[in-house]
DNA sequence: ATGCTAATATACCGGTAGGTATAATAGGAG
DNA sequence: CTCCTATTATACCTACCGGTATATTAGCAT
């Protein structure tokens, strides 16, 4: 591992236990066995730092998704398979994304906030798109794709949320394939109820 | 409204647009038109103010949900009662509940989250306690109360992050007791299937 | 008027934040 | 061996952080 990607490393294990805002370069370089320099040579700033550490991580998560969900016209196995890959990414990289959420739900103001938005944009942007492509199959959802593909995400963060709060640490978040069908089923029901 | 009100009030705005840790006093008495030791004076340290915002403002939340929930033998009525309350609170201090969900997503060591952790779990024995007093009605349920109270918890939270994202900044988050039941509906589905 | 207390301001403290000027080091190319 | 570039460290900058010592003000009881 290079000293990039220690410094990288150790950012993520401090923003995701403290916050951006109450972590230090000192703390960060200190962590990973190197010098203020060193981090601003590869990163330039604090916010540069924070945005190579979201943008490759988000660019992982999209190619999870990418690979997993095209939609043949099948909705609900389409919703399973993006489902599916969303919560192996989320539990392979539990700090990662819990680190997004966090930054997310933060004040719009907040620096992290506008360093996350527009990943979370682009990644909802494509959900959305889903649901569009599904049009023929679910019939007029009168413009409310949007609003279905935030339900949708939102019943997965919830779920990650739930089994993150329910697994020690240092465990891997399980979820087998009949609990996933499950949450798709809940949602679907949701839609048509 | 007095200068530990208006201190109180500033607070509240900066961190809920910023969060707790990138909002110093010194920005917050400025807002509010006072000095440091006006702040030092009525709260003793940053952290005593949050404590006190916390506090105050969680008494309140517990107030209308005990209001509204006592279990009576129909338990999808209480349910509704109970998301009745907390949209009510939470639709009407909008910015309050936003900054305690921020703080609870937040790193585990981060001083913000260790000041709202205590409230929310003390929150969330109380919706666990809903589930058990109905158990003879729902049924065995093998000691999944806390899990139904996270699930459905987390179910009201989604909805209100989505509604507050569709809703404009200055204008009221509104839903109908037809949405609210709709809900209650989803997560009984969720739970038997 | 006088003293007492609650409440507020001025001016300051040490520490640390993000960031940088400068120099040293190391490895490969010629 | 020498130069060049990439990488890293020492030591420092200014600004601001949370917090406080001290003085002042205002109201009230005596």
């Amino acid at each position: 591992m290079d000293n990039r990607e220690k410094i990288l490393t150790s950012a993520l294990d401090l923003f995701y236990a403290r916050g951006y805002d109450a972590v230090g370069i000192r703390q960060i370089v200190d962590a990973a066995g190197l010098t203020k320099p060193t981090m601003y040579y590869y990163f330039g700033s604090k916010r540069g730092l924070l945005d190579a550490l979201l943008g490759e991580q988000y660019e992982k998560l999209e190619q999870c998704i990418d690979r997993a969900a095209v939609y043949n016209g099948d909705f609900p196995e389409t919703l399973f398979l993006v489902a599916e890959a969303f919560f192996r990414f989320a539990s392979e990289n539990r700090k990662v994304y819990s680190f997004m959420l966090a930054l997310f739900y933060t004040g719009q103001e907040n620096e992290g906030h506008k360093a996350v938005e527009p990943l979370i944009s682009r990644y909802y942007r494509k959900i959305t798109g889903l649901f569009e492509a599904a049009a023929s199959e679910l019939g007029n959802m009168n413009g409310r794709q949007k609003q279905f593909a935030l339900g949708f995400q939102g019943l997965l963060d919830m779920t990650f949320l739930r089994l993150r709060s329910q697994t020690p640490e240092q465990e891997a978040i399980v979820l087998d394939e009949k609990q996933i069908r499950g949450i798709v089923k809940q949602f679907m029901y949701g839609i048509y109820s």
